[in-house]
DNA sequence: AAGACGAAAGTGGTTGA
DNA sequence: TCAACAACTTTCGTCTT
Protein backbone atom coordinates (compact mmCIF):
# COMPACT_ATOMS: atom_id res chain seq x y z
CA UNK A 1 0.00 0.00 0.00
CA UNK A 2 1.34 3.63 -0.73
CA UNK A 3 1.20 5.60 1.82
CA UNK A 4 3.01 8.61 0.38
CA UNK A 5 -1.05 10.59 0.01
CA UNK A 6 -0.99 13.13 -2.43
CA UNK A 7 -4.73 14.18 -2.37
CA UNK A 8 -5.11 16.67 -4.97
CA UNK A 9 -3.37 15.77 -7.49
CA UNK A 10 -5.17 15.33 -11.05
CA UNK A 11 -3.95 13.29 -13.69
CA UNK A 12 -5.19 13.42 -16.72
CA UNK A 13 -8.48 15.80 -16.68
CA UNK A 14 -7.31 19.38 -15.68
CA UNK A 15 -10.40 21.37 -17.01
CA UNK A 16 -13.86 20.77 -17.60
CA UNK A 17 -15.22 20.46 -20.58
CA UNK A 18 -18.92 21.98 -19.77
CA UNK A 19 -17.30 25.74 -18.25
CA UNK A 20 -13.47 25.27 -19.14
CA UNK A 21 -13.06 26.17 -15.33
CA UNK A 22 -9.93 25.05 -14.25
CA UNK A 23 -10.55 24.66 -10.51
CA UNK A 24 -11.51 20.94 -10.11
CA UNK A 25 -11.93 18.86 -6.26
CA UNK A 26 -11.28 15.60 -6.50
CA UNK A 27 -13.07 14.12 -3.66
CA UNK A 28 -11.72 11.19 -2.41
CA UNK A 29 -14.64 10.33 -0.09
CA UNK A 30 -17.18 9.49 -3.20
CA UNK A 31 -14.08 8.87 -5.37
CA UNK A 32 -15.16 11.72 -7.59
CA UNK A 33 -13.76 14.04 -9.58
CA UNK A 34 -16.09 17.47 -9.77
CA UNK A 35 -15.82 20.84 -11.15
CA UNK A 36 -15.71 23.51 -8.44
CA UNK A 37 -17.79 25.90 -11.44
CA UNK A 38 -20.79 23.93 -12.47
CA UNK A 39 -20.22 20.67 -10.52
CA UNK A 40 -20.29 18.43 -13.30
CA UNK A 41 -18.71 15.14 -11.91
CA UNK A 42 -15.82 14.68 -14.53
CA UNK A 43 -14.70 10.96 -13.69
CA UNK A 44 -15.50 8.73 -11.09
CA UNK A 45 -14.15 5.26 -9.61
CA UNK A 46 -11.25 7.30 -8.89
CA UNK A 47 -8.44 5.23 -7.42
CA UNK A 48 -7.72 6.59 -3.72
CA UNK A 49 -4.26 5.84 -2.98
CA UNK A 50 -3.93 6.94 0.20
CA UNK A 51 -4.32 4.80 3.42
CA UNK A 52 -7.88 4.48 4.62
CA UNK A 53 -7.01 5.72 8.36
CA UNK A 54 -5.42 8.64 9.62
CA UNK A 55 -2.30 9.45 11.52
CA UNK A 56 -2.08 12.47 13.81
CA UNK A 57 1.81 11.72 14.22
CA UNK A 58 4.77 9.74 13.41
CA UNK A 59 3.86 7.23 16.32
CA UNK A 60 0.56 6.71 15.40
CA UNK A 61 1.46 6.35 11.94
CA UNK A 62 3.96 3.47 12.55
CA UNK A 63 1.49 1.59 14.24
CA UNK A 64 -1.99 2.37 11.62
CA UNK A 65 0.32 1.07 8.87
CA UNK A 66 -0.02 -2.76 7.86
CA UNK A 67 -0.51 -4.65 4.81
CA UNK A 68 -3.62 -6.21 4.63
CA UNK A 69 -4.74 -9.68 3.40
CA UNK A 70 -3.16 -10.06 -0.07
CA UNK A 71 -5.03 -9.66 -3.75
CA UNK A 72 -5.93 -12.67 -5.00
CA UNK A 73 -7.89 -13.37 -7.98
CA UNK A 74 -9.77 -16.51 -6.73
CA UNK A 75 -12.10 -14.77 -4.78
CA UNK A 76 -14.47 -12.77 -7.22
CA UNK A 77 -13.88 -9.71 -5.62
CA UNK A 78 -10.34 -10.45 -5.35
CA UNK A 79 -10.11 -10.20 -1.78
CA UNK A 80 -11.20 -6.75 -1.70
CA UNK A 81 -14.43 -6.05 -0.62
CA UNK A 82 -16.42 -2.63 -0.44
CA UNK A 83 -17.60 -1.65 2.61
CA UNK A 84 -20.07 1.41 2.86
CA UNK A 85 -19.61 4.08 4.71
CA UNK A 86 -22.72 5.63 6.33
CA UNK A 87 -21.22 8.38 8.34
CA UNK A 88 -23.79 11.28 9.58
CA UNK A 89 -23.25 12.72 5.94
CA UNK A 90 -25.53 12.82 2.90
CA UNK A 91 -25.28 11.39 0.11
CA UNK A 92 -25.26 14.70 -1.71
CA UNK A 93 -22.92 16.15 1.20
CA UNK A 94 -22.66 19.61 0.12
CA UNK A 95 -24.87 21.43 -2.35
CA UNK A 96 -24.12 21.41 -5.96
CA UNK A 97 -24.92 23.99 -8.28
CA UNK A 98 -26.60 22.69 -10.98
CA UNK A 99 -27.39 19.21 -9.08
CA UNK A 100 -29.39 17.69 -11.60
CA UNK A 101 -27.45 17.21 -14.35
CA UNK A 102 -24.47 15.52 -11.99
CA UNK A 103 -27.06 13.00 -10.89
CA UNK A 104 -28.61 12.35 -13.74
CA UNK A 105 -24.86 11.92 -15.39
CA UNK A 106 -23.53 9.97 -12.17
CA UNK A 107 -27.23 7.48 -12.69
CA UNK A 108 -27.12 6.22 -16.02
CA UNK A 109 -23.14 5.48 -15.42
CA UNK A 110 -24.04 3.43 -12.92
CA UNK A 111 -27.16 1.84 -14.62
CA UNK A 112 -24.93 0.81 -17.19
CA UNK A 113 -22.24 -0.02 -15.32
CA UNK A 114 -24.26 -2.41 -13.39
CA UNK A 115 -26.41 -4.30 -16.14
CA UNK A 116 -22.97 -5.62 -17.96
CA UNK A 117 -21.11 -6.40 -14.80
CA UNK A 118 -24.15 -8.46 -12.76
CA UNK A 119 -23.76 -11.01 -15.81
CA UNK A 120 -20.29 -11.14 -15.28
CA UNK A 121 -20.11 -11.23 -11.16
CA UNK A 122 -22.38 -13.99 -11.25
CA UNK A 123 -20.58 -16.28 -13.70
CA UNK A 124 -17.21 -15.57 -11.95
CA UNK A 125 -18.62 -16.59 -8.59
CA UNK A 126 -19.67 -19.89 -10.10
CA UNK A 127 -16.84 -20.36 -12.10
CA UNK A 128 -14.19 -19.99 -8.91
CA UNK A 129 -16.53 -22.90 -7.05
CA UNK A 130 -15.98 -24.95 -10.13
CA UNK A 131 -12.31 -24.14 -10.27
CA UNK A 132 -12.36 -25.03 -6.65
CA UNK A 133 -13.32 -28.37 -6.53
CA UNK A 134 -11.20 -29.08 -9.49
CA UNK A 135 -8.20 -27.84 -8.75
CA UNK A 136 -8.51 -29.37 -5.24
CA UNK A 137 -9.37 -33.01 -7.36
CA UNK A 138 -6.03 -32.32 -9.45
CA UNK A 139 -3.92 -31.37 -6.44
CA UNK A 140 -2.98 -28.61 -8.20
CA UNK A 141 -0.44 -25.98 -6.07
CA UNK A 142 -2.06 -22.56 -5.60
CA UNK A 143 0.28 -20.55 -8.22
CA UNK A 144 -1.56 -22.52 -10.67
CA UNK A 145 -4.94 -22.00 -9.36
CA UNK A 146 -4.31 -18.55 -9.09
CA UNK A 147 -3.24 -18.48 -12.98
CA UNK A 148 -6.19 -20.28 -14.16
CA UNK A 149 -8.25 -18.10 -12.06
CA UNK A 150 -6.82 -15.13 -14.11
CA UNK A 151 -7.04 -16.95 -17.62
CA UNK A 152 -10.71 -16.72 -16.27
CA UNK A 153 -11.14 -13.60 -15.24
CA UNK A 154 -9.83 -12.15 -19.14
CA UNK A 155 -12.10 -14.61 -20.91
CA UNK A 156 -15.08 -13.38 -19.13
CA UNK A 157 -14.62 -9.74 -19.60
CA UNK A 158 -13.75 -10.47 -23.50
CA UNK A 159 -17.06 -12.53 -23.45
CA UNK A 160 -15.73 -15.67 -24.38
CA UNK A 161 -17.85 -17.88 -22.36
CA UNK A 162 -21.13 -17.19 -24.01
CA UNK A 163 -22.67 -20.44 -25.76
CA UNK A 164 -20.45 -22.71 -23.30
CA UNK A 165 -20.48 -24.44 -20.37
CA UNK A 166 -19.00 -22.87 -17.68
CA UNK A 167 -17.37 -25.62 -16.33
CA UNK A 168 -16.02 -26.89 -19.88
CA UNK A 169 -14.29 -23.53 -19.70
CA UNK A 170 -13.04 -23.39 -16.26
CA UNK A 171 -11.11 -27.26 -16.87
CA UNK A 172 -9.52 -25.78 -20.15
CA UNK A 173 -8.22 -22.55 -17.98
CA UNK A 174 -6.99 -24.79 -15.54
CA UNK A 175 -5.04 -27.13 -18.44
CA UNK A 176 -3.98 -23.47 -19.69
CA UNK A 177 -2.78 -22.59 -16.46
CA UNK A 178 -0.76 -25.79 -15.76
CA UNK A 179 0.65 -25.33 -19.00
CA UNK A 180 1.77 -21.58 -18.27
CA UNK A 181 3.62 -23.00 -15.49
CA UNK A 182 5.45 -25.57 -17.10
CA UNK A 183 3.46 -28.28 -15.42
CA UNK A 184 1.21 -29.69 -18.07
CA UNK A 185 -1.17 -32.25 -17.42
CA UNK A 186 -2.85 -34.16 -19.90
CA UNK A 187 -6.52 -33.51 -21.18
CA UNK A 188 -7.18 -37.19 -20.06
CA UNK A 189 -5.66 -36.42 -16.38
CA UNK A 190 -8.23 -33.11 -16.25
CA UNK A 191 -10.97 -34.67 -18.19
CA UNK A 192 -10.87 -37.58 -15.41
CA UNK A 193 -10.99 -35.33 -12.40
CA UNK A 194 -13.54 -32.94 -13.75
CA UNK A 195 -15.82 -35.18 -15.74
CA UNK A 196 -15.92 -32.94 -18.59
CA UNK A 197 -15.18 -34.38 -21.72
CA UNK A 198 -11.63 -34.62 -23.06
CA UNK A 199 -12.77 -33.06 -26.43
CA UNK A 200 -14.51 -30.23 -25.07
CA UNK A 201 -11.68 -28.74 -23.04
CA UNK A 202 -9.70 -29.20 -26.01
CA UNK A 203 -11.84 -27.02 -27.90
CA UNK A 204 -12.39 -24.47 -25.47
CA UNK A 205 -8.62 -24.39 -24.70
CA UNK A 206 -7.60 -23.87 -28.14
CA UNK A 207 -10.44 -20.95 -28.56
CA UNK A 208 -9.28 -19.23 -25.48
CA UNK A 209 -5.64 -19.37 -26.60
CA UNK A 210 -6.48 -18.12 -29.69
CA UNK A 211 -8.61 -15.23 -28.00
CA UNK A 212 -6.74 -14.15 -25.68
CA UNK A 213 -3.42 -14.36 -27.65
CA UNK A 214 -1.77 -16.46 -24.32
CA UNK A 215 0.44 -17.63 -27.38
CA UNK A 216 1.37 -21.10 -25.14
CA UNK A 217 3.64 -23.25 -27.49
CA UNK A 218 3.00 -27.33 -27.23
CA UNK A 219 4.23 -29.02 -24.34
CA UNK A 220 8.05 -30.23 -24.64
CA UNK A 221 8.11 -33.92 -23.10
CA UNK A 222 10.36 -32.96 -20.75
CA UNK A 223 7.77 -31.51 -19.01
CA UNK A 224 6.21 -34.62 -18.09
CA UNK A 225 9.24 -36.48 -17.04
CA UNK A 226 9.50 -35.52 -13.67
CA UNK A 227 5.33 -36.05 -12.96
CA UNK A 228 5.69 -39.48 -14.45
CA UNK A 229 8.52 -40.83 -12.70
CA UNK A 230 7.55 -39.44 -9.28
CA UNK A 231 4.01 -41.49 -9.80
CA UNK A 232 6.08 -44.46 -10.99
CA UNK A 233 8.56 -44.51 -8.31
CA UNK A 234 11.65 -43.97 -9.99
CA UNK A 235 14.71 -42.66 -8.80
CA UNK A 236 16.82 -39.50 -10.02
CA UNK A 237 19.37 -41.41 -11.64
CA UNK A 238 16.80 -42.95 -14.44
CA UNK A 239 14.80 -39.41 -14.83
CA UNK A 240 17.95 -37.61 -15.84
CA UNK A 241 18.38 -40.43 -18.44
CA UNK A 242 15.43 -40.22 -19.45
CA UNK A 243 15.56 -36.38 -19.64
CA UNK A 244 19.14 -36.53 -21.60
CA UNK A 245 17.66 -39.52 -24.05
CA UNK A 246 15.06 -36.70 -25.10
CA UNK A 247 17.94 -34.12 -25.35
CA UNK A 248 19.48 -36.13 -27.83
CA UNK A 249 16.43 -37.02 -29.44
CA UNK A 250 15.44 -33.70 -29.75
CA UNK A 251 18.84 -32.65 -31.80
CA UNK A 252 18.14 -34.90 -33.93
CA UNK A 253 14.88 -33.78 -34.63
CA UNK A 254 12.82 -37.27 -33.77
CA UNK A 255 10.57 -34.93 -31.55
CA UNK A 256 8.86 -32.97 -34.10
CA UNK A 257 5.32 -34.36 -35.25
CA UNK A 258 5.23 -36.96 -32.22
CA UNK A 259 2.76 -36.48 -29.43
CA UNK A 260 5.03 -35.56 -26.41
CA UNK A 261 3.93 -37.47 -23.94
CA UNK A 262 4.15 -40.16 -26.09
CA UNK A 263 7.77 -39.51 -26.10
CA UNK A 264 8.26 -38.92 -22.54
CA UNK A 265 6.48 -41.94 -21.70
CA UNK A 266 8.79 -43.87 -24.62
CA UNK A 267 11.83 -42.53 -22.92
CA UNK A 268 10.91 -43.04 -19.38
CA UNK A 269 10.43 -46.69 -20.47
CA UNK A 270 14.02 -46.50 -21.94
CA UNK A 271 15.78 -45.02 -19.08
CA UNK A 272 13.60 -47.41 -16.50
CA UNK A 273 15.48 -50.49 -18.07
CA UNK A 274 18.91 -49.07 -18.78
CA UNK A 275 18.94 -48.08 -15.21
CA UNK A 276 17.85 -51.67 -13.65
CA UNK A 277 15.16 -50.41 -12.14
CA UNK A 278 12.33 -51.37 -15.05
CA UNK A 279 9.15 -50.74 -15.31
CA UNK A 280 7.00 -52.68 -17.41
CA UNK A 281 5.20 -50.72 -20.78
CA UNK A 282 2.25 -51.96 -19.33
CA UNK A 283 2.52 -49.73 -15.75
CA UNK A 284 4.72 -46.57 -17.72
CA UNK A 285 1.12 -46.96 -20.18
CA UNK A 286 -1.21 -47.16 -17.36
CA UNK A 287 0.29 -43.65 -15.67
CA UNK A 288 1.25 -41.48 -19.00
CA UNK A 289 -2.55 -42.44 -20.54
CA UNK A 290 -0.35 -43.69 -23.77
CA UNK A 291 -1.08 -47.03 -25.15
CA UNK A 292 1.86 -49.58 -24.76
CA UNK A 293 1.88 -49.63 -28.70
CA UNK A 294 2.79 -45.74 -28.70
CA UNK A 295 5.37 -46.69 -26.46
CA UNK A 296 6.75 -49.56 -28.41
CA UNK A 297 6.63 -47.50 -31.57
CA UNK A 298 8.58 -44.35 -30.00
CA UNK A 299 10.98 -46.22 -28.35
CA UNK A 300 11.65 -48.33 -31.38
CA UNK A 301 12.24 -45.19 -32.77
CA UNK A 302 14.32 -43.96 -30.62
CA UNK A 303 16.33 -46.92 -29.93
CA UNK A 304 17.08 -47.04 -33.50
CA UNK A 305 18.14 -43.50 -34.28
CA UNK A 306 20.34 -42.70 -31.18
CA UNK A 307 21.73 -46.49 -31.60
CA UNK A 308 20.36 -47.32 -27.97
CA UNK A 309 20.65 -51.44 -27.30
CA UNK A 310 18.10 -52.30 -25.07
CA UNK A 311 17.95 -55.87 -23.67
CA UNK A 312 14.66 -56.39 -22.80
C1' DA B 1 1.67 -66.85 -17.12
C1' DA B 2 3.27 -62.35 -18.00
C1' DG B 3 5.42 -59.25 -20.92
C1' DA B 4 6.67 -57.80 -25.39
C1' DC B 5 5.72 -57.59 -30.22
C1' DG B 6 3.49 -55.99 -34.48
C1' DA B 7 -0.28 -56.12 -38.06
C1' DA B 8 -4.57 -54.16 -39.19
C1' DA B 9 -8.50 -51.48 -38.67
C1' DG B 10 -10.60 -47.51 -36.30
C1' DT B 11 -10.69 -42.68 -34.21
C1' DG B 12 -10.27 -37.65 -33.74
C1' DG B 13 -8.01 -33.62 -35.11
C1' DT B 14 -5.42 -30.76 -38.54
C1' DT B 15 -4.70 -28.94 -43.04
C1' DG B 16 -5.25 -27.25 -47.49
C1' DA B 17 -7.97 -26.81 -51.62
C1' DT C 1 -16.94 -27.61 -46.33
C1' DC C 2 -14.79 -31.73 -47.49
C1' DA C 3 -11.30 -35.08 -48.26
C1' DA C 4 -6.60 -36.44 -47.38
C1' DC C 5 -3.44 -37.30 -43.88
C1' DA C 6 -0.48 -38.35 -39.78
C1' DA C 7 -0.49 -39.68 -35.11
C1' DC C 8 -2.47 -42.43 -31.96
C1' DT C 9 -5.63 -46.18 -30.15
C1' DT C 10 -7.88 -50.64 -30.06
C1' DT C 11 -7.81 -55.25 -30.78
C1' DC C 12 -5.86 -59.50 -31.18
C1' DG C 13 -2.86 -63.32 -32.37
C1' DT C 14 2.02 -64.65 -31.80
C1' DC C 15 6.53 -64.95 -29.74
C1' DT C 16 9.81 -64.91 -25.68
C1' DT C 17 11.25 -65.50 -21.05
Amino acid sequence: MVNNKEPNKIEEINECPECNSKKLTRDDNRAELVCNNCGLVLDDDLIDYGPEWRAFDSEQREKRARTGAPMTPLVHDKGLTTTIDWKNRDFYGRSIPNRNRARVYRLRKWQKRLRTSQYQERNLIEALQYLDRMSSALELPRSVRENAAVIYRKAVNKNLIRGRSIDGVVASTIYAACRQCGVPRTLDEISDKTNIKRKEIGRNYRHINKALKLNLKPTSPKDYIARFSSDLDLGSETKSRALKILKRANKKELTSGRGPIGLAAASLYMASVLSGEKRTQKEISETSGVTEVTIRNRYKELADELGIKIAV
